[in-house]
DNA sequence: CGTCAGTGTTTTACGAGTAAAACACATGCT
DNA sequence: AGCATGTGTTTTACTCGTAAAACACTGACG
């Protein structure tokens, strides 16, 4: 999935006020590859935005994937967790609509999701009592402790990985995501044209 | 991972140097919503990884959905823009087997998509003549003209995007997700216990 | 030669997500 | 009350990805 972004600075180098933090050269990731290889087919193209788009994009793909693993343990998938993650979090009742907007899933997934966690009675279902057209979803006790069980062995794996980095250099990484992550949320449903 | 529904609300300033790295805690993205519910239920746990990889997985969600778009209009999903864009990149021929490891996808869904893209007149395959087992997949020129008229508007939105960023925090954020990335692919196949 | 293990690719069976339609109900208007 | 319109949820039909099995072929070895 890597291939495809990339992108050209604003501004544009005139003089020679590049970021220069960039491009390290001694670092070898795949990202680093595939913007090399761009670079040589489309040298007019600058390949800056490349650098960190793509590798948002690899580092997301790898740490799902490395998280899938203790969950399919658990006998989950992913926006399962994410799922029951949302009801522990929030620490009450939520209907399936909210559960979508709070998962970022579409209606009809939620619907699906909750049947099979129903079954399974890690989740709760009953009807409004003022509006008998939505329900409301709670964790079972089994629910949250499955919940309870994964999440510190997620966090301690997460941990792990972000050693690499020292604290200050985890906290610049944390403040321009978030910096960028508002930024795509501020342009809320228009995303692009 | 998952977060709330997000009030627009812009957050700006990060002007000098603050003095502790690791818990922004004005910051206004959904992520952070998410974290201070976290902490409010289980708070003897260390949420600090959440503001990192909770903001790559939104961030990578969020672009992901962007760059769709222009796909679709184009007729492409975006992993048949990866496969075009991985023949395109390399310059030369590739093979199916070639190809799913380029793309980080399986053989079997590369087989697949290049049954539709063989259909569209944009790769053509062609057998090896040593070994008949293998085929090697180029784009027709149709191919290569989609991805070369596709690529300038990605990277146009991207540029915009990260313009959110001045050009030194951009390149502060390239280099520690190269950090992060290193790490996690240095990691191989040995991902998780 | 013949066959056996190994590799590259495709097929099969199935699970999961989505958009759009279908339902079920509430709410407002006359 | 009767009906149109809107909202919350579920169902339907479909696409796409995957794992595992099946194929097709190579290369080595007795």
């Amino acid at each position: 999935m890597t291939a495809t972004i990339g992108g050209p600075t604003p501004a544009d180098d005139a003089g020679g006020a590049r970021p220069r933090a960039g491009t390290d050269p001694a670092r070898s990731d795949t990202v680093s590859a595939v913007v090399r290889q761009w670079r040589a087919v489309h040298p007019q193209l600058d390949t800056g935005p490349m650098e960190i788009i793509g590798r948002i994009n690899r580092c997301a793909a790898l740490l799902q994937q490395a998280e899938d693993a203790p969950l399919r343990r658990a006998g989950l998938s992913r926006a399962e967790f994410d799922l029951l993650g949302a009801l522990r979090r929030t620490g009450h009742e939520l209907t399936p609509g909210e559960l979508a907007r709070e998962t970022f899933s579409s209606g009809a997934a939620v619907t699906k999701r909750l049947k099979q966690l129903t079954e399974r009675a890690l989740v709760e279902r009953r009807g409004d009592t003022r509006d008998r057209r939505v329900a409301h979803v709670r964790l079972t006790d089994a629910g949250r402790d499955l919940v309870d069980g994964i999440l510190p062995e997620q966090l301690a794996y997460e941990t792990a990985v972000l050693s690499a980095l020292t604290p200050d250099k985890q906290g610049d990484l944390a403040g321009r995501l978030a910096e960028l992550l508002s930024r795509l949320e501020g342009l809320g449903g228009a995303l692009r044209t």
